[in-house]
DNA sequence: AATGAATGAGTGTTCATTCAT
DNA sequence: GATGAATGAACACTCATTCAT
């Protein structure tokens, strides 16, 4: 179950503030795609999500908000799609697939990712923990993925060599959105799984011991 | 060879205007550390720099430019401590040097980093590619460190790999800057370091074979 | 005869104006005491009414209706208990009664004189000359109070000195509210009541007076 | 010696800041006595002014410290020219010509008392006792002339009388200028004066007793 | 070369009022 | 007769930038 932290709206009806807040995020996303938080001002936030600045704040009370509700719904969504994942069965081939489906849900949502990614830390000392929360949560999943592979005997690395793992696959998944005028210049999404499970799985030494073994 | 992309000054005196900068870049590093770069003022920047916001305008032409040098200087200071690596040995040890070095260096650098990191994107279509430019540049310096240890025949990896891997070192050094707030609670650099060298060097599956041929 | 200064209402029952409108003002005195008129919102005064603020717009025009109507009950209820005053008597322990019963008046609606005497300058030009109308009314029951007096050979006093020092009574009713946090750290309503009345009856050099005749 | 409520400046010439700060406040109290401090914006105050909006805020810090420095300057003017009043004589002229005095200075500032008359109120919790501590040291101005006379034989009435005499006289100051809707049509400031005299020293009996003497 | 007073476009936010339901 | 979502003009305040001294 999700901790809720509740922006407060003057509109009672409770299915309008969902419906006029995600008309909100859509606009949001796609401006602070492209101009950034602090380029954005509310009226064209507003403007963008077709209502009046007036309209705007009644389902908000700060430009913060907006930010927040971004970020929330983003982070929601990731973790929506990424339920699906299977990560109880702990074969490598299950984490070979649960990356696969990770990094092609980031490709997917890369504006939105690359967003909350760039703005999330002006969020206020407040709200910012709330989305650290969340990420932490979607690390844990990594990590839960990781662990049964080692209890079901597939994998036999430290406690803190999971955790960094996993940290690490989830940075990798971002960095596909963050790097892209680096990465997707060269390289598809079908690469790059390829080309980071290869070194995931194998280290760079794996290589030479698989080619020492093959010679 | 560097691009030297020149900030205009009105004021003529060459050592004057690079002593006035440094003065500058110094106080804007510790305020956009502090509150972001568009939460600081011009004002704040020349009163932290030490004179006025006349003065201040009398080595950049706007504000932007202050970040650019702010986020050139990092760069230059990174890249100069990085240059007495040893890019030619080609080994492993090498290599697993070169890790240690950079990854010691953005723990040194931490806050410089992170700034340069989560406000380089404001910079303006003008600035960027330049700033882009020199990343890839130290990009390039683990991708020279790598190719030679494959040419050397201490390592087995397609082009595409020696590429992934440069991009995934140097990230994971920054990684350690900007995702401190989860990381640093458990883990020294020392810790990191180590814990990130037996992930590149092994893979996961790297310590299952050796359980393998220990058991 | 009092005049009528009819506010608009788009309800035609006018039992049910009269008693939305009586919910309207307790609210809105209550508010208007708290932050001012300007500080309090519409939405505020509808919410305490108890009502919504389309309600509220359903018995009246503008904003500065509620004011207006809140000014006018006040003045109303004032000369209501006013009215049980004795003007025709025209003795000088009348007119002592007068006052002592006008004081204790004030004092027990402090609040709402307080309110009216602070806001009531924010009506408009149409609005105001019916609200000092009003006031002139009540100014005019002391000026009745003392003519009597005159007229009864119990004071002998110009007609100008009778006009100024209605005014004055009245005046220093509305004193006793407006200067309350200096006159009621060190004084009660009897104590003011006493004070008062002395300086009016006696004069300064009443006192001294008496003095040289007592002494 | 004054208690000096600092507001702050950015702007440094302590010359220049008194200067513009006169400007400001002879635009404002003209403004605030045609609508009042809530109708007028900061961009009018600062028109009036002669400068722009950022200069008026070079020079205060929120709308409220314009009303402070209203207020405060028509304090310190009317105090100014009371000051030359005698204090000491302790003879009932010399209260009398006080009264005279005040009263005239009164007049003759009525848009500016009646602007700090209406307006203080909505000075903050921290500017409002400042500001009427001020007009306490003003009241306590008028104690010392009456205290001086009793000192002196000349007046015989208790220390609670006097006080109140005080504050009497303060406010039929005051009401010269808020009531002179009612008062100025009927009367000059000369005739004011007397007839206010004549209530304060001889009471409504001493006329009667006079009577009783002449008759 | 250095200063800092002046500028005004631009920002986030509020709130009286309307009107479709 | 009652509701409350929608509106947008209006507001206080900020700040990058200029330029006379």
């Amino acid at each position: 179950m999700t901790i809720k932290r509740e922006i407060q709206a003057s509109v009672k009806d409770e299915q309008l503030v969902e419906k006029r807040r995600n008309q909100m995020i859509r606009g949001a996303v796609s401006l602070f795609k492209e101009k950034g938080f602090h380029r954005t001002t509310t009226r064209e936030i507003a403007r963008a999500a077709g209502f009046s600045i007036g309209t705007l704040y009644e389902y908000i009370r700060t430009k913060e908000d907006v930010l927040f509700l971004v970020c929330d719904s983003i982070y929601e969504q990731v973790r929506n799609r990424l339920s699906s994942m299977d990560l109880e069965r702990g074969t490598l081939e299950s984490l070979r697939l649960g990356i696969d489906h990770y990094f092609r849900i980031i490709d997917e949502m890369q504006d939105e990712v690359l967003v909350m990614y760039q703005e999330a830390k002006v969020l206020s000392n407040e709200a910012l923990p709330y989305v650290l929360k969340k990420e932490l949560e979607m690390v844990g999943m990594f990590e839960k993925l990781i662990r049964r592979c080692v209890e079901n005997g597939e994998l036999d690395i430290s406690n803190e060599h999971q955790q960094l793992l996993a940290h690490n696959i989830f940075v990798q998944g971002q960095m596909w959105g963050f790097r892209r005028w680096a990465l997707q210049k060269t390289c598809s999404i079908d690469d790059y799984i390829c080309l980071q499970t290869d070194l995931l799985f194998s280290g760079i030494q794996g290589f030479k011991k698989q080619m020492e073994v093959g010679g």
